[in-house]
DNA sequence: GCGGATTGTCATACCGGGTGCAACAATAGC
DNA sequence: GCTATTGTTGCACCCGGTATGACAATCCGC
């Protein structure tokens, strides 16, 4: 989504004033600056002028301040997301379950960074942004928490916001969320991928096995 | 702590002007103000006219607007973090795991509620708080979550910012967070307590076998 | 090359949450 | 009545976020 706007819809380019900026800037502009100043201590203005541009256009290209904080965050989510929409088989070609797509869809989401956090994830301390992670965390994983427990109350027909449907996608995508921070604090680093997986397959089993279809 | 505000420290009253207002006023005004016309569309301004008190009075009783929606759930938290606190004895008068101390704090703590959940969460949607009460979760709930991964770093002799310490608290907390919220809307409700237990309980189990002391 | 149509940028004003401060009001104790 | 103490109030301010109207720069048809 944020590609979609630096370059025109169609092709190269249409008419009217070309852009002077891209979303990408004005990230690298925010980060730059909350890693000098801390989160906090860096106001919208302030990225404005790093960037070269006005207050208003930094808010036509990001939502709000935190943007610049959750980019590669937000991709994350967005991969599995998609995963999530995708029919889901596993490596024999038979139907996943609700549970084993949420995992396989957040263990794949998070292969591509390998063994190299995010530098958000990896800085966040140095941004003093921890407490903005943390409280922006619940509405960009909502989309994602809410079509697993979907899934899962088709799964056990269920309604989805009963708690047999609700509660196992907000447990494994918390404990990813959590597994993920540390992991990407952790001196000696796995894989991305292994440590999600490894943090979230006890969760899912529990959650497969305890909550069976109609208890 | 709002009970602190309202009465003065020592005794009855001391010298100085008394209180026109109370956090408990403030918090009803909001409330209803909440219930009337939604979360968002009530300023802070709005509230002091119905509390009958100054806007600079209201900061003086509440940290926040959000504050009148958590006093309850507030309350919740606390209780379960002095339980936290407090050694852990089972019913046999062992010490328990800092697991099991985990799950028996939120239980005793959503114990009172009984069968009739706090209004902020069964009207939540009335209100429109739904997504306030999500987004300051992670604020609100982050002492008792770390309280809980430091036991449990004590108990496996891990760092407390080691997946192995942090992840599984986290996973627990907002598991019975969903399971409440989800209980809360339930037309035939098992007390909290029940409903909270049986939602985190595997959660529990998984994360008490699975990262076993020293791996 | 000229005149729209189109698109982006900017300045400005505004709203609402939250903080800080100085003036003022109301009490207790002397 | 005076003073110390404590609360309340109004005000100015900062900041994030939204809306708007003027202006700038491009493309396209002529």
């Amino acid at each position: 989504m944020a590609a979609g706007r630096t370059q025109r819809r169609g092709k190269g380019r249409g008419p009217g004033r070309p852009r002077a900026s891209s979303s990408a800037t004005i990230h690298e502009a925010a980060l730059e600056l909350f890693l000098e100043r801390g989160y906090g201590a860096v106001s919208v203005d302030d990225i404005a002028r790093r960037a070269g541009v006005s207050r208003g256009t930094v808010f036509s290209y990001c939502e709000s301040k935190a943007d610049a904080l959750w980019v590669a965050l937000d991709a994350a989510i967005a991969r599995a997301g998609e995963a999530l929409e995708a029919p889901q088989l596993d490596g024999a070609g038979r139907a996943r379950g609700a549970i084993d797509a949420l995992v396989e869809a957040i263990v794949g989401a998070v292969e591509p960074w390998g063994s190299t956090p995010p530098v958000v994830l990896r800085d966040a301390r140095a941004m003093e942004a921890e407490a903005a992670l943390r409280d922006g965390a619940p509405a960009r994983l909502q989309p994602l928490v809410e079509r697993a427990a979907l899934a899962l109350a088709l799964e056990r027909d269920a309604l989805p916001e009963s708690p047999a449907a609700a509660v196992a996608p907000v447990a494994i995508v918390a404990a990813a969320c959590a597994a993920l921070a540390a992991w990407a604090l952790e001196p000696g680093r796995p894989p991305a991928s292994v440590a999600a997986r490894a943090a979230i397959e006890p969760l899912a089993a529990a959650s497969r096995i305890h909550n069976d279809p109609r208890a």
